[in-house]
DNA sequence: AATGAATGAGCTTTCATTCAT
DNA sequence: CATGAATGAAAGCTCATTCAT
């Protein structure tokens, strides 16, 4: 009675409910709010029967980020890989991203909560640890699709796009697709499809040879 | 023997100092980090003399992000004041804003930190809590020029900017800043004026007329 | 399919298994290592597996008690029977004693923890029930040897010794030898049978008429 | 208002009253049972401020073995200096070990259950520890005198003492003078002094040259 | 102006035990 | 014969806050 994945179905559930009650407790009153007891009583479960299924708190996170993560990159990727130009393959990922955004608004605020808070007990902040929780399992698509450095670069590359830093243009995209989120975060109302719109220009315009 | 905001000039000092602590401890370990205690450690006086100076915790925060937004707004609203253009206004805002990050690195991380993480008893981000402390003791300069928002609108409506979305684009560009301390906050080394001078080209770009 | 202990052979050996585990892990760990998951992971079932076999975790400690206790005296008794005087028997039930120590070191140790240790519900220490649990089931040989009290009686009944006291020259002995076992905890390549020589002059010196 | 080991008089009753609960519950229940929220429930204050005087549990149980280790030294160290021969000083040991069993039950049965039941968070038994945490503030007296092994040492060097195992007789006498203590532990009206009495005897025959 | 003492709520985690399957 | 799931109690510890001095 067990799936592949070597758990049985309850366990499966009870996994994805505690996942859940995570992202919505972190996506509701931040990082910290995210206690054990918390997620517990939210499911109307003892917290340690929380406990049970994940073995430390850290497990769960990173269960929410795989979870989120996992979720993301098959949207996000596909849509790369749809496109064949880098001018293409640019607006795709930044409206796939935003897709994202407005589709689970949920997830995509407590993935950023995790992500900017996250400390291990080395103090290290999360980037490393998902890295290489995602290498270890990588999810189906190409995820290397999910980082907008390789567009930027293969842009430059080809000559489709002007001389820009690839590192830079990344790490401003990326800035810039967060900031969304924070936007929707403190207002549900915010229109996060033309903010999106008005950054695919503004990409266009900030890459296309003059 | 007090000055015009009614504090002892010991008061003040010692205020300044549990500001300053709270700053370095919040930018070293993550705003989850910067408790009472290690604050009163790092001076070297009791919890207690902590919460003699600040009332409640919320306080303390509120005073370092006050501390830091007045800060910023002087290097930021003089260097955007100085130039006519919208264009020149918009490269001196982004430019003096890399600068206040590079000058004032460990500031500009705590205040990233506490801006992201705070949550008042009730939930509430930081958000309108800042907006109204800064209004209720406004800073020397001009404040409203610590807003790219105008710099936009003024642009589009001088005929200066393309058409684009002013509340957007400060958006954009409000992340992409906040994007340049996350980076220095993983790593020191981190070319942030590199990255300051490709956010000036896409904005360029990404503003004038076509 | 039962032998006349009403067990079956699984059982049995499932009851065997879990007596070793947790042997293992108190001699390793000490007392309060020795949990019940701990044990059942360490055989590989689960921890309901384990109070399947053992109502609670006080049957376990307690069989292990009788486990180790009824090895031992297995080696003792039989060494001090073979011995007609009171000296010999003495020698003998110090050397079986060291001898049984250096071949079940594991053993000798898991059961010091547990002896130092063990409170029942009640707060009382093991003795009695120990005590009592052997009385119940007596092991194959004559288990009053294992006391060296009626060595020391007898040796004094008939004038072989000096006018000791054999209660308290029972006691010393016994944490005399119980010594041995703290050592080795400690430090694996203590000469216990240097000691136990040590030990056998000792006795031989502190019991002979003058 | 401090006293010259800087801390204030409540503090130091403070500490004292939870030195005495921790040994006093250690002595009743076993190492296991002496809980910080035993401890303050013992005392009647909240388990912070137990907290509050003890950084953490372990800082307890080091101020407990101080505490009762330096009583010892107290009372042996002395009785053994006013002896001038191995003879004499080995009967001052044992009997002014025996006394403060006798006059120190309490702390005599909670010393050896940390004793016999520390670990740190490295798997380490107490010896180390102990040995550090006395070197690092020795106490007035002569400390060396606690061990045994020095009269052994002396006793055989000059001659006075036949060729025994110095290492060995001492394991043998802490062993059979911590059973005393776990005799008392058991049966707090058993004749401690009568068995020391019988271990000066002992320990006599078994030294002396023939 | 500052502090020492104390508190209660909350945190993560471990554990023995129960029970339906 | 064995297990997965769950529980409640307890553990050590941190924290913001209060209050008398």
């Amino acid at each position: 009675m067990r799936s592949d994945d070597g758990l049985t179905f309850i366990e499966q559930a009870r996994r994805e409910q505690i996942v859940t009650a995570a992202i919505e407790i972190t996506a509701a009153g931040g990082y910290a709010s995210a206690s054990v007891g918390k997620i517990a009583d939210h499911i109307g479960i003892a917290k340690s029967a929380v406990l049970y299924h994940f073995k430390t708190k850290t497990d769960i996170i990173e269960a929410v980020v795989t979870a989120v993560f996992t979720q993301a990159a098959v949207v996000i990727a596909s849509a790369v890989a749809a496109e064949p130009t880098a001018a293409g393959k640019l607006g795709a990922y930044i409206r796939s991203n935003i897709r994202f955004i407005v589709d689970h608004r949920t997830e995509a605020i407590a993935m950023l909560e995790v992500v900017t808070n996250y400390r291990s007990g080395d103090g290290l902040r999360l980037d490393q640890a998902a890295a290489k929780s995602v290498q270890e399992r990588p999810p189906s698509g190409d995820l290397a699709l999910l980082d907008p450095l390789e567009i930027f670069t293969a842009g430059v590359r080809s000559g489709e796009f002007r001389a820009l830093s690839p590192v830079f243009m990344k790490n401003a995209l990326r800035a810039a697709l967060d900031g969304a989120v924070w936007e929707i975060a403190r207002d549900p109302s915010y229109d996060v499809v033309g903010y999106g719109e008005e950054l695919v220009t503004v990409f266009e315009l900030a890459t296309e040879r003059s």
